[in-house]
DNA sequence: ATGCGGAAATGACGAAGGGTCATGGAAAGA
DNA sequence: TCTTTCCATGACCCTTCGTCATTTCCGCAT
């Protein structure tokens, strides 16, 4: 049987007759009568009494009858849900914790405003967790800092972001500081697998300069605390240090040929089907996360 | 959209795959990958992402495959039931008051004892609503004594059935009884329309005897009690007074040269759709009620 | 009775949908 | 790197579903 067959033979019950429903459904009367006919024969019973050219439903052909409404009922709200998930299909976003502490909940917010009733599941990871479950399609985007791995996920660059050196202000550095000054000197860390850490570990290697390992701390805040309580020197997101420095309980400074640059990317699959929705989180990502 | 898309959708869902799928439905891959193809054009967004080799819902696609799958339990349930009335659909029976006081309940007793599980609905009324309802589809089958107008109806005889008449034993008469002893005699009578009024009026007529109206009930019953106390004489059919008969409180006798035989008949319409049941019912009535 | 009109059934036939096989490309595994 | 596996694509064929033409039957009116 065929949703067709279903949808014929309601025309039928509620015209009244196989030619109305011939008219109705704009097809010729043959070919209701044989739809009909299928019916019959593959439920093995009639569905009408014909008693002249009147046609009667019998008591099995009211009971298909419910069912046969009940099902194209369903087959309507599905194409009507499906036209729905068309225009604002729920995305799932990701973002590794540098993000997350920083531009994530503002750039969402930003969203959020533009596409009102726009639903958006969120997950705060650290990268590699990101990044398999834009893999395993669990995730349909993800925000990172950081080149990404796997040759299956596109990174598109969407905002710049710069490490800063953090002090506490009695130590009375500024500006730009000789090497000497940090050289050998106690750094508070992010943990393993941090792309935070990555940046900075490879920059200090980079430019020759050794550190000791103050202490290995899975957030940020712990970090700017612990500087600003002057147990050592970090290197942040200048983003995220922002509201420390602003009031004073850190500073900045700078190292002679120590560079922190990075990008955060906006990463997908590249197979990924980009609903509108998706499409417009890309691009509200690449257009307008610059203002944030 | 067809329910063989939405078969094939589901499949390729339970499957994990296209190849899995076209395994289970017996069909070649290439059909399953049109269908779900087809499905994705129809609602303007992917179903799947493509992940290299593997399959992923996408958020669009796990809403409809609840429908699907909700659309198919729907069908499926339909074609049990109509299993289940292709063997036994509801019949509804109508039968006159003269049969519904006699025959009727004991001939529906007996068919529900020979076959259990089966709906019946009856109606008594006269012979003129049940063969209305007969012609509107409202009754499948009707129980009635003597003859049917309509043209579109055909009835078979199933029972022979015989008028007697009756008077209040203290009037002494049984056996044959000259002509005098009833010409012009108060008799009870009937309504209008009756079936044994029809016939006790004209067998009367014919045989040229007379008689007085002494009253005129819609019921049998009322006619025996009316009878029993002596206020006159009636005929109604044996099998209805036979119980008065049974315990003296009625006497029954014969006048010559008048006779009250009739037949009960099983009508349906013409072009009536027989379905088991039905067909049951009336076989039921041809070949087993000549045992009530 | 007789003929007419309307509705369903029937038959022939063309177009389209759904099936197949053969093949290509991309990813996963040896 | 090679092989395997899975999905996508294209060519082709057959069944299905559409049409029109015609028939049949009932209901109605003459």
């Amino acid at each position: 049987m065929t949703l067709r067959h279903f949808r014929i033979f309601q025309s039928v019950c509620r015209a009244g007759g196989m030619t109305a429903a011939a008219a109705v459904l704009h097809i010729s009367q043959p070919s209701v009568s044989q739809a009909i006919r299928e019916l019959e024969e593959y439920y093995g019973t009639a569905l009408f009494d014909r008693f002249g050219r009147q046609l009667h439903l019998t008591s099995a052909g009211k009971a298909l009858l419910g069912y046969a409404t009940h099902i194209l009922a369903l087959e309507h709200q599905a194409g009507e849900a499906m036209r729905g998930f068309a225009e604002r299909s729920p995305i799932a976003v990701g973002a590794t914790l540098s993000i997350g502490e920083s531009v994530f909940v503002p750039l969402l917010a930003a969203f959020r405003a533009a596409h009102p009733g726009q639903e958006i599941f969120s997950r705060i990871a650290n990268t590699h967790e990101l990044e398999s479950r834009l893999l395993a399609d669990e995730l349909d985007v993800a925000l990172i800092e950081g080149e990404v791995t796997s040759p299956y996920l596109t990174a598109r660059p969407f905002l710049d972001d710069e490490l800063v050196f953090l002090a506490a202000p009695s130590r009375g550095l500024s500006g730009k500081v000789p090497r000497g000054a940090v050289a050998g000197a106690p750094f508070f860390l992010r943990e393993e697998g941090s792309g935070t850490r990555d940046l900075f570990v490879s920059a200090m290697k980079a430019a020759g300069l050794p550190f000791e390992v103050a202490g290995v701390y899975n957030n940020s805040v712990s970090i700017l605390q612990a500087v600003a309580a002057d147990f050592g020197f970090a290197a942040l997101s200048r983003r995220i240090a922002t509201p420390y420095l602003a009031d004073g309980r850190l500073v900045t400074f700078g190292v002679a040929g120590v560079a922190f640059r990075r990008t955060f990317r906006v990463v997908c699959h590249q197979n990924k089907y980009l609903t509108p929705a998706l499409r417009a989180f890309l691009a509200f990502c690449e257009h307008e996360a610059v203002h944030l």
